[in-house]
DNA sequence: TACGATATTACGCAGCACGATATAGCAACC
DNA sequence: GGTTGCTATATCGTGCTGCGTAATATCGTA
């Protein structure tokens, strides 16, 4: 459980969101970072992204395809969709414990 | 909406789980040590745990109440508690989107 | 020519993990 | 009853590394 966590790297906002954007399908780069803008509202610079995108290949949770022309795509691998599920579980119960608890604040 | 994520640091996982301890009412430190063990599973150390204290501290999120004996307790300030609630609903919509995107994929 | 798509690289900051240290109080033990 | 030891509580220091910013390169196309 704790070694779920570890392995995003801290709580490693971009990596989950890369995550997720490849949870649709393979994506180069470039459609990652337009995705995630959509999804979250917040681009994040190139830096950030292949950054992340070099360290979650080194752990296993994504793998490279073909490149096709310039593009780099890569897609998820079944340790990545695992362990995005269970981190995407494991927020959904804090997120749902903290607005609990902020409700009955003000209640 | 992009300020909002600033403001924590990051995804900051160590200030997150503080703010949603202190939800729930005042505590002093290691309170919040437990509570959070209790909530996500994960113990954070002493070092992670107070300098996150300081650092939400400095931005206004949580306040310092007077020391009972030894003990320090926080507690949200308001700007705190709207920056936590505008937080917990971004991540929620965001799980949800991942969610469903991981149930479609193995459909 | 200029702009959009696409990627790489370098640099610096700061959040975070780990661990050592301090101290007070309380329990237990012989 | 003194010593040992554990729990509660907090501080500090040190180093790693994720992340943000930004500069750069190339190709295609309008």
């Amino acid at each position: 459980m704790t070694n779920a966590l570890r392995e995003l790297g801290r709580f490693a906002e971009p990596s989950l969101h890369i995550l997720v954007s490849l949870s649709d399908g393979p994506k180069h780069g470039y459609a990652i970072m337009t995705d995630v803008e959509a999804i979250s509202g917040a681009a994040m610079g190139p830096g950030t992204l292949y950054g992340a995108l070099a360290r979650l290949e080194q752990r296993g949770l994504i793998e490279a395809l073909e490149p096709e022309e310039r593009r780099r795509p890569y897609r998820l691998t079944a340790l990545g969709a695992t362990t995005l599920q269970a981190q995407l579980l494991l927020l959904n119960s804090f997120v749902r414990t903290g607005l609990s608890r902020l409700e009955k604040k003000q209640a």
